[in-house]
RNA sequence: CGGGGAGUGGCGCAGCCCGGUAGCGCAUCCGCUUUGGGAGCGGAGGGUCGCAGGUUCAAAUCCUGUCUCCCCGACCA
């Protein structure tokens, strides 16, 4: 049998590349750093954004559309927000091109006035909105949020993780009180943090970043951490109170119920296409990828097997009637007829795109009235009843996601530690990796230092209250243990 | 942006050192036999050798430039 991927303990980051290949998730553009998104992956983002998209409505928001590009003097305007994107920001400096023998160039007459920046995050362009959208209390809160694509121009790009181009959503809520931005800014913490662990079946931690990784022109921001297979965290979804940064830099005040002008109080808050490497890097294995029923695209294919065609039409019948019970329920279930591959070849196909059920159905079955039902998860096989297959299927849908969750958890808090000393902390970031809980004593320099020394950086500081004590490297207080990681 | 590796039919590779006009496996198409874990045999189609210059009678092969991808660092979601 051809093993067309590699083996996550030979080589991890070829495994992540070969699972996003074999899973037609989505393979490199012609363009460097940006990648293209082919059916299944896009299938898979559409089922998370239904996710994402009813939780934000549940919540009060509503979904708006903001311009691609952003006048560059915008992006001046909040002095921290400009230091953490200038050095990433695509700029376009033209309007066109002119035909020159059998090519184009630039040309230079179309430059234009003022050199539009394609935006990297939408504060600035959305915050000059507000400013003429908000005029008394009574405008407040507004809740929006947008999907859409960004560019952040990365010198190293890896599909879903990291790349030039991605899709995303940005929350942007502006209000009348600090408290409630305050509010909204943990709830749409919340929200993620659910949507992780209940949709894609991937625990996380949350917490606060510490300043040095705080979003460019953000109070505070909070995030949902992480732990992938190969024990380095990934940072899934941040959620930032934004103080009146944005309301001072844009001039956005509103007359309160008590007469007095005030500046508005702002969130942002986004989850993007990286979500998507996450979610591999949680579940798969060396089989290919591994998804959570509530997200797969299919949640369960029908292999017939068959000899001739005699065979061919009875299994297909056979099968075709479990499909169509299937959909009744509500499952989204393919029936594979085609006639050009062996069962052996779709099993592995199946295995490689994630589906994380599968029903095959051949002759013998049809005899017993049986049906074989093979998790990917477990990859474990069982013969059932064809009679009550439908309620099983959606039982076992249930078992499977709560499973994937508990397996992970578990994998999770096996590759966590809690440390006391500098040394121990050193070791088993060596030895171990994963999170490390270890006390900090809240400064920038030693922050530096241990990242420096051992390349793990702060995740976050944990919004469960903990301990007080020393902290491992300087010995000076330390309200609580913070959560260390190498991180991707 | 620094260090390393690589670009040759759709995919994976050989050929390059020592220039002589491109080959293998998989995939594709047709036919027959097959079908409970990646089918077999026979036949067929498909390549400006990443791109641009240069050297040469002649370049996949030598030289220069450039683009892209992968791995490791620095920076970041």
């Amino acid at each position: 049998m051809a093993q067309k991927i590699t083996k996550r303990e030979q080589d991890y980051s070829q495994w992540y590349l070969d699972v996003v290949k074999e899973a037609k998730l989505a393979e490199h553009s012609p363009v460097r750093g940006c990648m293209v998104i082919r059916p299944n992956g896009m299938a898979l983002w559409e089922n998370m954004q239904a996710g994402l998209d009813g939780m934000f409505k549940e919540t009060g928001h509503e979904n708006a559309y903001f311009p691609l590009f952003i006048p560059k003097s915008f992006l001046s305007k909040e002095a921290q927000h400009v230091e953490g994107f200038a050095k990433e920001c695509a700029v376009i400096t033209h309007s066109r091109l002119k035909a020159v023998d059998g090519g184009v160039e630039v040309d230079p007459e179309s430059k234009l006035e003022e050199e539009l920046i394609v935006r990297p995050t939408s504060e600035t362009i959305i915050w000059d909105t507000y400013r003429n959208w908000i005029q008394s209390f009574r405008d407040l809160p507004i809740l929006i949020n947008q999907w859409a694509n960004v560019v952040r121009w990365e010198m190293r790009t890896r599909l879903f993780l990291r790349t030039m181009e991605f899709l995303w959503q940005e929350g942007h809520t502006a209000h009348a009180t600090k408290q409630e931005a305050v509010d909204e800014t943990l709830q749409m913490l919340e929200v993620y943090r659910t949507f992780a662990e209940d949709y894609m079946a991937m625990p996380v931690i949350t917490g606060v970043k510490t300043e040095s990784e705080r979003f460019a022109g953000a109070e505070d921001t909070y995030c949902i951490e992480a732990l992938m297979q190969d024990g380095k965290a990934l940072q899934a979804g941040t959620s930032h109170f934004l103080g009146q940064n944005f309301a001072k830099a844009f001039d956005v005040k509103f007359q309160d119920s008590d007469g007095d002008h005030k500046l508005v109080w702002a969130t942002s808050w986004g989850v993007s296409t990286r979500l998507i490497g996450g979610l591999i890097m949680t579940h798969s294995d060396d089989q290919g990828l591994v998804l959570p029923p509530k997200l797969a695209p299919t949640q369960v294919v029908i292999v017939p097997i068959y000899r001739d065609d005699e065979q061919r039409a009875v299994v297909l019948e056979y099968g075709d009637s479990i499909y169509n019970e299937l959909k009744e329920l509500g499952i989204r279930v393919k029936l594979d007829d085609r006639d050009n591959y062996k069962p052996g070849f779709k099993f592995a196909e199946h295995e490689a795109t994630g589906i994380p059920l599968r029903i095959a159905v051949g002759p013998r079955d049809v005899e017993k009235g049986n049906v074989e039902l093979a998790r990917r998860d477990t990859k474990n096989k069982s013969f059932e009843s064809r009679e009550g297959i439908g309620t099983l299927v959606q039982e076992l849908l249930g078992t499977i996601q709560n499973d994937l969750f508990e397996t992970a958890k578990k994998r999770r808090d096996e590759k966590t530690s809690e440390v006391d000393s500098y040394e121990e902390f050193k070791s088993v970031l060596e030895e171990k990796g994963g999170f490390v809980y270890a006390h900090w004593d809240g400064t920038a320099e030693t922050e530096e230092l241990i990242k420096n020394e051992t390349k793990a950086t702060i995740r976050c500081i944990p919004l469960t209250e903990g301990k007080a004590g020393k902290c491992m490297v300087t010995g000076n207080p330390s309200k609580q243990k913070v959560l260390f990681a190498k991180a991707y």
